[in-house]
DNA sequence: CTCCTGTAAG
DNA sequence: CTTACCGGAG
């Protein structure tokens, strides 16, 4: 099987056996954003508990996020770790949206897919993935978010090489599937699942994957 | 490559 | 105790 066929047929066995997964899990655009930054080599858990906190301070809005001082935003964002450096990464994203876009979210989101993409992309402590979220998830706009589940599992299934920069990876799945933000959207949340279930970073467990069909050699490719 | 950091699981 | 976590910067 091609590589590209591959990727297609991964979406539906993995849709087919967990079903649609309601990403990104958020009440609000800002909430999506927030949780992007936060969850930085971050357990979700753990972005969770800052983001009640954010909620609780009534900090969840342009303004009042905007308006905290970084020491008490940093405190409340503690149990996300890397409290220090996040604050002020959320900072700058907010710098954006209020001192560029006018506090509005929504402006900001009016951009071309390209350069809205590129203008948080711009953003101190805004990577490639935390850009592509916020792009598709909060903006709702066509970007393939890989992030390192998508490398581990699409090197372990022969589809990339282990060294396969970013846009390789993306370029193979975005490629390969219809170009959809729902689609993308939820093959994202998927592959993630499958990541933290199945294809864990030390001895992948494949049994009772629903990936594990479309193994070439019955088992994954070594070493990740 | 190292640093940033809380939390939970093994 | 160590590893991993929906990474990014210097």
């Amino acid at each position: 099987m091609r590589a590209g066929e591959k990727v297609r047929e991964f979406y539906e066995a993995l849709l087919a056996a967990w079903g649609p997964q309601g990403w990104w899990p958020a009440e609000t655009p800002l909430e999506v954003c927030v949780g992007a930054i936060l969850t930085q080599n971050t357990a979700w858990r753990n972005v969770e508990r800052a983001i009640e906190n954010l909620k609780a301070a009534g900090a969840l809005q342009v303004p009042a996020l905007w308006a905290l001082p970084e020491q008490e935003l940093a405190e409340l964002i503690r149990p996300a770790g890397y409290f220090n450096v996040k604050a002020g990464r959320l900072r700058n994203f907010l710098r954006l949206v209020v001192e560029e876009y006018d506090g509005s979210l929504e402006q900001l989101f009016e951009l071309p897919t390209e350069r809205l993409r590129e203008a948080v992309l711009a953003v101190r402590g805004i990577g490639r993935e935390t850009a592509d979220s916020i792009v598709l998830y909060a903006a709702q706009r066509p970007v393939f978010v890989v992030d390192a589940y998508t490398l581990r599992l699409a090197f372990r299934h022969g589809i990339v090489d282990l060294d396969a920069d970013y846009e390789t990876l993306q370029e193979a799945f975005a490629g390969s599937v219809e170009k959809d933000v729902a689609v993308w959207q939820e093959y994202h949340a998927l592959l993630v699942r499958a990541g933290k279930l199945h294809c864990k970073k030390q001895a992948p467990v494949c049994a009772g994957c629903p990936l594990q069909k479309f193994l070439e050699e019955g088992e994954p490719r070594e070493p990740f």
